[in-house]
DNA sequence: CATGAATGAGATTTCATTCAT
DNA sequence: GATGAATGAAATCTCATTCAT
């Protein structure tokens, strides 16, 4: 009982993920997700509108997973605690995600900036940043808050080519983060 | 008196600077340059190998204070002192350079990730980090001297939108930086 | 009744043959080529790789061709009657040929010698010289071989603007093969 | 004592000489010429008024003497005995050209047909086998004439990669060529 | 659910050539 | 006797996308 159904866009997706975060975005053709998993162009279209949709799609559920956060952090009192806690979810929501989403968040800045995808997580985090601090917070207090998230991200890659482990790598952004949002 | 012999392939690099920061790389064609420029392409191609070759160019200036930092720095005591000593120059250098130059450093890590400019880049950052924290120091020390660096960075882009003011935004990157490597 | 499925491939193909043979292969470009067939230049490459492989893929049956009689040379001795022989087949495979094919054959020796095709062809010339005759065979019994092979293709192109018919010519060239491996 | 005047011309003939037979004509650049000589593509355009000017250029002393034999042809009987001095007057020149040359001269029926300098020398072979031959001669004995001449170029080519030296190379091909004229 | 065939637009790059100095 | 700077034309090739089947 339940879902059948054809997995092939499931598996586009699992596809373009490993290969938007191996070369980036703009780097990966349609005809290299199509070989890669022995279909035509024809068939990703089937699924898909167009290349953008395809990566849209990828972060769907990041998205609304932020979304809900940003709906839970309305309600919450501007204190320290809440902030520890948003990093604490960030953390896990960053954890838990599949291992190239974090190498393509790093692109959305950059190659994908004129894509409506890039657009909306940016806004998503100045949103964030915005229910942190009081509007008229000091600079550095904004920016200690945007680089606490920056640092989970970050932990991944920037120790990468070290002997350190993957898991301490990320524990070390959690404390910093933490640290940050004080 | 003074130099003269045409100045156009420095145009073509302050307009190609323009051009890569606004829209990245990737989606910066020969022509938009040329065009902009009034130029043919084959124009660029007298001045310039290849497109890689424009974008090295432009960050030959940044790579050669780097080294120059960096052999600076392999001189000094790991001491808390030379790593403030470094911040500063690092943040001296960040402002002094084109506006664009900045933006155009956050595309290195994703949309210019093949190019060897990026893989030099990326190198230097990592010796950088190897002469400030003991080889064995913990993933948290690392990590903090890596985020130091990319606060100073971050500060122009992220607090972008705010109402506050370039440099403010800069000395905040500045001071949190320095905070991260006390 | 019979094949369907659009005959796109061997229209290019056959297109292809008429243009190298006319102005040779490097001063043929793609766009005449699509030009002439009333389809885009991206179609091309549709049903080819490159233009290389376009060029390689007209080769295919001759070097099938030679490749079975290089195979069935191996098993024969290394005397006038399998010379001979081998004279009469080369002849008929010549004969056979669409009349770009020889051409182009010409063009292997200049143009196409740094193509993958041009070493693949004189490779196997080599390979059948050392069958006809022994390693240590004088200059001369080795260059008639070459110049007996050479004769059958010649033929058809220095007495091209005599009156002589075609036929006549060919025969011509057999003959001289002949006489020249006797 | 006489000629001064720089020697750039020659140098560029002799650079060119060495590029076109080494990958043809077509797939040599000026710009490949003028830096393997250290001077700039608009000196060749100094000495020369196009590149099919410098490949006619290097044409030039092989043409006249090829007319002086041609008119010395016209004063003779049509014998055996002057088909074999033409052979050997042909054999000497070939001999006496610089190495180049003749893989150049391979380039002509092919790479250069549409050239001037191809059609000249085309013309000349023509004439050449008429004077040698009865126009109404059988076509063997026509072809056996152009194969004598072509014995003398392709010698030292085909058995280039054999451990037969150029001399012996050379003196199979004359004596192919006096055999097929006999 | 997917393919085969094709396209229009555009990318990077190379070339022979020109001309003022 | 040569250079520096530039150009117009063209080349090969790639891409996202479409559509009839």
């Amino acid at each position: 009982m339940g879902e059948r159904r054809s997995d092939t866009r499931e598996r586009i997706q699992a596809t373009a993920l490993e290969l938007f975060a191996e070369h980036g975005y703009e780097k990966t053709s349609l005809r290299e997700i199509a070989e890669r998993l022995h279909v035509t162009k024809a068939a990703l279209y089937y699924h898909f509108n167009s290349k953008e949709d395809i990566v849209v799609s990828l972060f769907d559920g990041l998205i609304a997973e932020i979304d809900a956060t940003i709906a839970w952090l309305r309600d919450q009192p501007r204190t320290a605690e809440t902030r520890r806690e948003l990093v604490q979810r960030y953390a896990r929501l960053a954890h838990d995600s599949p291992p190239g989403m974090r190498r393509l968040l790093q692109d959305v800045r950059s190659s994908m900036r004129e894509l409506s995808v890039g657009e909306q997580l940016q806004e998503r985090m100045r949103t964030m940043v915005r229910l942190l601090t009081d509007r008229d917070a000091p600079a550095l207090t904004q920016l200690k808050c945007v680089m606490a998230l920056a640092s989970i991200n970050a932990a991944m890659f920037v120790l990468q080519d070290t002997d350190i482990a993957a898991e301490e790598r990320h524990a070390a952004g959690l404390t910093l983060a933490l640290e940050l949002v004080g």
